[in-house]
DNA sequence: CGAGGTCTTGAAGACGATCAACAAACGTGG
DNA sequence: CCACGTTTGTTGATCGTCTTCAAGACCTCG
């Protein structure tokens, strides 16, 4: 049920069958939620945590007149608000992109896991470390890249997160973002995005119909986006 | 020799002498560092952490041709590359912006305190989960604001991240970047952070005359910048 | 089959980039 | 302490990217 969280971790390090079985039995209330309802809201002070089983989700922060920015896009294994145990008071809302299996971690049990697992404990530190290396790397395509390069990254990115839990046929994978909520993730308006994907269609890198997308030409791809995936921190190493 | 630091913990839950002495015997090597210095590189994998005791310092990252990006800024008390820890190669490099003094924790002390202080390990990881959160929203400002908002709010950010830790005489503190920095700090090139801080100015809300700004209104740039303190989680409570 | 959302394209306009020139401030050595 | 070179700040003119507004096509799902 875990699968794709253990997965993620143990790419990264290795897992004793212990801390497997601590962080497994932790994880408990498996439920579904609908596109487009609200797992978490701003403001809101969670005795859980959630870990995104299946399907796609996205932060959500409101600024200004109605303007809504996306700050993560969420893939299957993510622990989409595991910084709650600590933050207390959410500073973001979580929106599912699709229809989605999730579960949830209790904090008193993310409580007990830090009290005598310490190196889970590191584990889970880092899935929100990789979280902030995103989320630097979102902020540098954002200011410095122009629209063609950014949104080459951005699926650059995508694909590989999929890649890295999911058995991924041919570079085709998911990306079921309509062209608003692209424009909410890049800070575009959702015209600019039509236009900017035409662009990126033309390249020949990329394909993108309904919610598959397919890297047609991955070298280019990545030159395009200049694409580094040392921030996805993907190396196997004691931590 | 690490008040700051201590402070800024303290702020947001309490700390037991126990754990401050902990983490106090574990700082170490203080030294000076001259402003334009790269206390961390890109691509190191470093055996200490470093925390910023006096002055300014960035995270910075570089794109395409020569372009950078500033996705962070320090004041006094950060711990500027604690996720080193465990990301354990650095994804970004780390400049001074002014002369600084900094000290280091070397990563097997860390080991221990999260082997031997779950508490203290939280809020150490807490100040990395703030770090995200202050990313989160500077994507969100660079992403659905305009430039004077922008730039108002990270003058908010700026004052109240200082309010933390130092006594601010009137709302004037420091802001030691150049136009150009601040520039890779919100995107922008450095001819329009000029033209953006004369509107600002001109708004009657902000001054800001070489490293020292002064907030003359308040409410005024709070407004303008749509600011909501609530992701700088102030808040003191059980962690 | 109709309704609402999503995608696509065009036209006009705003915001910010770039290029260029000069002023002011700073640091260094004479 | 002044002269000098360099960096930083300021302003104007022009250009390009992206936004906004608008309209029509497509699609999906009741």
């Amino acid at each position: 049920m875990t699968a794709h969280l253990i997965r993620k971790l143990e790419l990264r390090d290795e897992l004793s069958e212990e801390e497997k079985e601590l962080l497994t039995s932790s994880i408990r209330h498996s439920r579904t939620i609908r596109e487009g309802e609200e797992i978490v809201r701003q403001g809101d002070r969670p005795a859980v945590s959630t870990v995104l089983l299946e399907g796609f989700t996205a932060r959500t922060q409101h600024v200004g007149e109605g303007a809504r920015s996306i700050t993560s896009i969420h893939v299957p294994g993510d622990f989409v608000d595991l910084h709650a145990f600590l933050i207390k008071k959410m500073d973001h809302g979580v929106t599912a992109l699709t229809d989605c299996r999730v579960a949830t971690v209790s904090h008193s049990d993310l409580q007990r896991i830090t009290e005598t697992a310490p190196h889970l404990t590191r584990m889970l530190w880092l899935t929100t470390l990789i979280d902030g290396a995103i989320h630097r790397r979102w902020l540098a395509a954002m200011g410095r890249q122009n629209a063609v390069s950014h949104m080459a990254h951005l699926f650059c990115e995508l694909y590989l997160r999929q890649a890295e839990v999911l058995r991924l046929p041919d570079y085709k994978f998911l990306v079921p973002l309509s062209q608003a909520a692209l424009g909410d993730a890049m800070g575009l308006s959702a015209v600019h995005v039509n236009r900017t994907l035409k662009q990126l269609r033309q390249s020949g890198t990329l394909e993108w119909t309904g919610r598959e997308a397919t890297i047609l030409d991955w070298d280019g791809l990545r030159t395009l986006a200049d694409f580094d995936p040392t921030y996805l921190h993907l190396e196997h190493e004691p931590r």
